[in-house]
DNA sequence: ACGCTTCTGGTCACTCTGACCAAGAGGTGG
DNA sequence: CCACCTCTTGGTCAGAGTGACCAGAAGCGT
């Protein structure tokens, strides 16, 4: 009693885009552990673990991600710390826990190459179960950020080769955000943006028209406020 | 030696509006600390604390801002979780420190009945000296964010009082975004975005014609994720 | 009373957006 | 092998929003 110690635990939000078991439309989808120890033993949580004194936030984060998935990160963000006192079952002598949550974005082509960890299971992010501490709420932002960031941001190539068609993409953005677009404005839209350019190759053995191929004209740019801050171009896209 | 310690400390960027010394225009101004031990020791840092265990982070911010200010924040919004492994002077021996760094907006009227707290200064935000720490890079990103989320949300009226008229509201935005608006165009966006209604009132005393006065439609919305989720609507308006 | 300054309402050209139409260009199936 | 289907791609059009700018309204100071 009073022995509490003050933990910092580094919690990942992986996403990856599969379709959906019943609509087989694209959705977004991540990876919960099993809790196998008090407290909320057998509840599924997200991904995490201590803070180890020699890793920054961000290496621990990719060993979660390794860990759970197999997988190293294309894109990886910090979402948010949380550290209500009362986020461990209150009174129960337990650490008291300060979690910081990563956010980590999952290619399709290394999504095939992923393997699930010990306890590890997928799960639909609309359909994820109750979940371990105040992960309910952890997710929820997560994905309300997530959709946010869509609109502004160019994360949407986070899920995507380098080499990519308009339909592609336009697939990506109707997942996320759960609406579809139309075609001939997204395209008209995204090429006026520049943030895209044309390879001059067309995708071939598609059931119809070819569609040309494209490539991102500049790097997903990080949101790492060390990099934000050395690019010198606040730019009010880029900041989160 | 390999005795480091893991601690977990909150920082706050304060920031109020008040005259430039020089040109006389609003800027943004910031109370830091002098650190009177070492690491650092002499040189200016952001105020902040390590977290106590029976704390919540924005508990600790508030403390910390009322430590350096004597003042209650109106707005509180976390910022971001700095936590290199080479925060503090490597291989010094010093306890690896986490800090999450918080952001407060300071209201003109409680600015005037700010008293400054031990070895408390206030700084042109943009003419800080060299910090400690990593603080250059908060600072920076504190900044960056904060003018970036002026064109997308309403914390300018974190800085005002209830009722406003338009022109203090404007006032602000040039301050922050560091660039003049016409005042018509200025008028005719807030009006059409409903934030706003007028009280029938306006102010008298001016040195022309008696301006309208206003007030907020809704309240400024909170950043913190519980709130956000729970409104049940991710704007993508009002995330971070 | 006059001039000055700010407040406030309005115009205008331009851009962006969403809805929609239609031709292009490949497979596919009879 | 040809008509057809579906996706790709280019275009139009009305409406909303933006920035630049003009001008009258309404106070104060001299």
């Amino acid at each position: 009693m009073g022995a509490e110690q003050l933990v910092l635990a580094v919690s990942t939000v992986v996403v990856a885009l599969r379709p959906h078991p019943e609509t087989g439309r694209l959705t977004l989808w991540l990876p919960l552990v099993r809790r196998i120890r008090e407290p909320y033993r057998g509840m599924w949580a997200l991904p995490g673990e201590p803070l180890r004194p020699e890793d920054d936030l961000a290496t621990s984060a990719r060993r979660t991600l390794e860990r759970t998935t197999g997988l190293a990160p294309h894109y990886l963000e910090q979402l948010y710390a949380f550290g209500a006192v009362d986020r461990s079952p209150a009174g129960s002598g337990e650490d008291r826990v300060v979690s910081v949550v990563y956010w980590a974005i999952i290619r399709a082509d290394e999504d095939a190459r992923a393997i699930d960890g010990e306890n590890v299971e997928w799960f639909v992010a609309d359909e994820a179960p109750h979940l371990a501490f105040d992960h309910d709420t952890v997710l929820a932002y997560a994905l309300a950020r997530l959709r946010a960031k869509m609109g502004y941001s160019a994360i949407a190539h986070a899920f995507l080769t380098d080499e990519f068609t308009l339909a592609e993409l336009r697939q990506v953005y109707e997942a996320v955000l759960q609406r579809p677009l139309d075609p001939a404005n997204f395209r008209r839209q995204v090429l006026a943006s520049k943030r895209v350019v044309p390879t001059g190759r067309h995708l071939s053995g598609t059931a119809h028209r070819p569609p040309a191929l494209y490539r991102l004209a500049v790097p997903i740019p990080s949101a790492d406020p060390a990099r934000v801050v050395a690019a010198g171009h606040p730019e009010q896209e880029e900041l989160t």
